[in-house]
DNA sequence: CTCCTCCGCTTG
DNA sequence: GTACGAGCGGAGGAGC
């Protein structure tokens, strides 16, 4: 079974640190559920799940094994509660977290030397250009060498001082020649440092080089879940050094990675939740949808040309956008920003009024709750005017953030249900709107299509789900 | 020496 | 003073 190595420690060698790290950190997830009275409402979520019966007998096991453990009898009733709304999802984590994923060690040891032969080169030229030797990790040394000794023009502060974050450099960028090599000096440093190093060095902790990670399920404010000791939920994808990384993940021999991801879920909440008519249209025939946006905006003739403000405009509305903040994205005065925000809900009238209704609700209830009636409580009693705004903001995107982690953990569990007991195919890791699976290659077309039939009718909203498949060799293939 | 805050960067 | 949700590494200061 799953949990086999979690029930009896003799039956895998070495599995032990794994079992501490998976007690500790549900401990202490269940100890935040039982602390925050408002995480309760997850019951919503493993009610419309309505799997309980079948691993009754194991989960009583593993429940006692942790009473065993963790001998805090006052809370022995208030763990109990916790455990039961864990019920059914707590599996699908502890099956993910066991089932690990494999690293190619030799790979990310080539990276590290290349890596590590280039932030050496990177350090001397800097040193070399600007004149003085100094640590160039610090930001406070860097803002004294940039704006005193070097005398470039400041651009914004920090609480602290200086600041020389990625923004301001590349504002300086023609400035002074050290500007483009401490742009790449911090990202090969971050790689090195964050990912290339740590994760070599678990991936050498096992024989079979699979590095575990450690999903929280009570980690967010939304819903969703979060991943830590290591984070594999933030590996590197966007910059072409970065992708290197996601090259040394491999699936074991005989098997292919599946990755599997909800496309546009949060805008497909936004259409089903507002029912906007243009929206729910685009989502129904299957459109671009950001290219219809600025259709709908800037008419037929400009939409090619704006399709990437109208791409900005749609994600910032999940976020409770203001005009100076899409202003700066676009690099285009906010004045301008409001101008297109305004010919957007001009556009989408009842997207502004949901949009308006949320807030109100919010407002009113003191809580917003998702699609599965997950809650998150806001105290707008004692806010004042600016936390009152982030509220309203955050009120916003948690209904749409939190309602799509609701659908995928439903994906989730029905997906464990169904193939627990099936070695053809393992779910390794969950990015928010993405699944990433481990399939043998004899079974790689037919459990792939089950699992997006899966994924696809996992609920029944106003418009269609739509997923996205992907297989390769290694992570960096899933594209 | 450990712990904490700040800064900056990675991701969906 | 205004774009949401996370985790991690390094610097530097506070406190033991």
């Amino acid at each position: 079974m799953i949990l086999s190595w979690l029930l009896d420690t003799n039956e895998k060698v070495g599995l032990d640190y794994q079992i501490d790290k998976y007690f500790n950190h549900k401990m202490i997830a269940f100890k935040d559920v039982v602390k925050k009275g408002e995480n309760f409402s997850n019951v919503d979520v493993y009610k419309a799940c309505e799997y309980a019966a079948e691993d009754a007998l194991m989960t009583l096991k593993l429940f006692n094994k942790q009473l065993e453990v963790f001998k805090e009898k006052e809370s022995e009733e208030l763990l109990k509660l916790a455990f039961d709304l864990e019920f059914d999802f707590i599996y699908v984590l502890a099956d993910m977290e066991n089932n690990g994923i494999k690293v190619d060690v030799n790979l990310l040891k080539e990276l590290k030397e290349t890596n590590n032969k280039y932030i050496q080169e990177l350090t001397a030229q800097i040193y070399e250009v600007s004149g003085v030797e100094f640590n160039i990790n610090s930001t406070k040394q860097l803002g004294v060498v940039l704006f005193e000794t070097l005398g470039l023009a400041t651009a914004k502060k920090t609480k602290t001082g200086y600041s020389t974050d990625e923004a301001v450099l590349s504002g300086l960028v023609d400035a002074h020649p050290v500007i483009p090599l401490l742009l790449k000096y911090r990202e090969a440093y971050k790689l090195q440092s964050t990912y290339i190093e740590p994760l070599l060095e678990l991936g050498l902790e096992n024989t079979d080089n699979r590095i575990h990670t450690s999903f929280l399920h009570t980690g967010t404010a939304t819903g969703r879940l979060s991943s830590k000791n290591p984070n594999l939920q933030n590996i590197p994808v966007r910059s072409g050094a970065g992708a290197k990384i996601r090259e040394a993940f491999i699936p074991k021999d005989g098997y292919k990675f599946v990755g599997i991801d909800y496309s546009q879920i949060e805008l497909r909440l936004l259409a089903h939740f507002s029912k906007d008519e243009a929206l729910v249209d685009a989502f129904k025939n299957d459109l671009d949808i950001h290219y219809q946006t600025a259709v709908k905006i800037f008419g037929e003739e400009l939409a090619k040309e704006k399709r990437s403000i109208a791409k900005s405009i749609n994600f910032g509305l999940l976020y409770g956008m203001g005009s100076k903040k899409l202003g700066d994205t676009l690099g285009i005065p906010s004045k301008e920003a409001k101008f297109y925000i305004d010919s957007y809900f001009e556009a989408f009238r009842s997207v502004k009024d949901y949009l308006k209704s949320i807030e109100d609700f919010a407002q009113i209830n003191g809580y917003i709750k998702t699609l599965l009636n997950r809650k998150r409580l806001f105290d707008f009693e004692t806010a004042n005017a600016m936390i009152k705004a982030a509220y309203l903001r955050e009120s916003v995107n948690t209904l749409f953030q939190g309602s799509a982690a609701d659908l995928i953990k439903l994906s989730m569990v029905e997906i464990y249900k169904k193939y627990k007991n099936n070695d053809n195919m393992k779910l390794l890791l969950q990015i928010h709107d993405e699944l990433i699976f481990e399939i043998k290659d004899e079974f790689l077309y037919e459990i792939t299509k089950d699992l997006k039939e899966i994924m696809e009718n996992i609920y029944s909203l106003r418009i269609p789900l739509k997923v996205t498949v992907s297989i390769g060799n290694s992570w960096q293939e899933l594209k």
